[in-house]
DNA sequence: GCCCGCCCGTTTACGGCGTAAACAGAACTC
DNA sequence: GAGTTCTGTTTACGCCGTAAACGGGCGGGC
């Protein structure tokens, strides 16, 4: 039931030897150790991951830590920036991640592949965290929201200029690429965040209690089945591969992608 | 300095005439009016579109209305309640725009152009509640973020079968369209959020307090000027023309988008 | 006219939140 | 051993969401 099977989607923790732990995290409860800012942001973490993002108190972070709330406040200097920390903790994966490479190796695309799928093994580790990734505010509007740091986005550039972009097919390529992989990865943890409540929901009223007529909606009904399907990993691969071709068509074509040529 | 300039972005709220008030809305804090839930629900709206998400508290929203905070508990039930229906309400001024059509006049291209720009004028609209309708769990896997309502999705899937997509195309064609629009316009509304935040918070700090060492991220400051370049207009025109492209393709192939015929 | 219920907003109250400030003890320095 | 610093606790404050009791105006039956 949890071992890889043939077909597992290759992003997804059970796919692989278990969510990647950014920090080796003693045993959860069992922090008796000294206190610090990283003992803090990963507990933080695992408690969102455990409990959901709005469960996230300082009273009950300090708790699962064994600890008063204030106790925190001494190396965290409040919520807000907590969150911030665990926002750059949880990106900060991405530099653990054997499969990603800083540097590409092996062409650009393979560069991109590699970083794609490294956000997305991040967002499916840590769903409740994801959204939290995509909204706080970045620091500056060139550091976007699902890659956020300034490494990368400097790697991402020189990845690409390197490849023989240009400079505004460089920054063109990676506004259009954070976009898909925003759009794609919230989407997808919100599906799951769906699908998940709807069987860990048994208390209270089983199901359907309003119930809107669906009778107002015969192709939704008609395609519940297809619609409800989950095939994010294989749209996942193949709006990426998409991307990656209009890209090759920019680089080669050498021109910066801008509209209007066809008519009008 | 607010009147429809030539190259103002169609989309943006003083590019048309005003935000598209979802509802009449006597004068802010005027409101003696008798209390309803819709009164509330543009209230909050307003609320948040002046002051941000973060500083709406149920005494605030009272205040804002005259009133006690406890009265609006007479029409919404919890203040998670209250958050939905702010989602719900603004999604519905989709219904209120007469550039976008329900039943598709002009081909589903046509179509298809109208909601996104339709949904687009919205984000822009009220930067400050999107990332709520980004967020906010669907109430079914199917009904996804930017469009949530079952109303749309219905719209959209008859619009696309009608025109010949088969199903399975149509909801595939449902899923990428919803990403592009959430990827997009979530990054797009986050960027202003830092426009903004850089110019109206002379406060405190003037600017640069831990100030990174850009000089390890050299292409980055090179390119700076790019980067923050504001192109979301073209970017957003382009990635849909794109994905129309992409569309088009599916339909007249008539295959379903799946990978795997190149190799491998 | 009068009274009785209902509608609708207020008052009061409770537990939990983030966090400032004072505090206590252990650990380290000399 | 005395002083200092480092670390976590205690206490306290104001704000939050909201349950529950309350009260005043208003309409219809007698």
């Amino acid at each position: 039931m949890s071992e890889p099977r043939e077909d597992a989607d290759p992003d997804s923790p059970e796919g692989r030897g278990g969510a990647a732990a950014v920090l080796p995290a003693a045993a959860p409860g069992s922090g008796r150790g000294a206190l610090d800012r990283r003992r803090i942001l990963g507990a933080a973490i695992e408690f969102i991951d455990a409990e959901g993002l709005s469960a996230l108190t300082m009273r009950r972070l300090g708790a699962h830590l064994g600890v008063e709330a204030m106790a925190l406040y001494r190396y965290v200097p409040s919520r807000e920036n907590l969150l911030d920390g665990v926002v750059e903790t949880v990106i900060d994966e991405l530099y653990g991640d054997p499969d990603v490479h800083l540097e590409p190796g092996h062409g650009w695309q393979d560069y991109l592949q590699r970083l794609a799928h490294g956000v997305r093994r991040i967002a499916l580790a840590h769903p409740e965290v994801f959204p939290l990734v995509a909204t706080r505010p970045p620091a500056a509007p060139w550091v976007r929201p699902p890659l956020r740091s300034l490494r990368w986005v400097e790697s991402f550039l020189v990845a690409l200029i390197d490849s023989g972009f240009s400079q505004e097919a460089a920054v063109s390529a990676y506004r259009a690429y954070s976009s898909f992989l925003l759009g794609h990865l919230l989407l997808e943890v919100s599906q799951k965040g769906v699908a998940v409540n709807a069987e860990d929901k048994p208390e209270g009223v089983p199901a359907a209690e309003e119930a809107v007529d669906l009778n107002q909606y015969p192709t939704v009904v008609r395609l519940e089945s297809l619609l409800s399907l989950d095939e994010s990993a294989a749209e996942f691969e193949e709006a990426l591969e998409n991307l990656l071709e209009r890209l090759e068509l920019v680089l080669r074509e050498g021109r910066t992608p801008r509209r209007g040529d066809t008519r009008d």
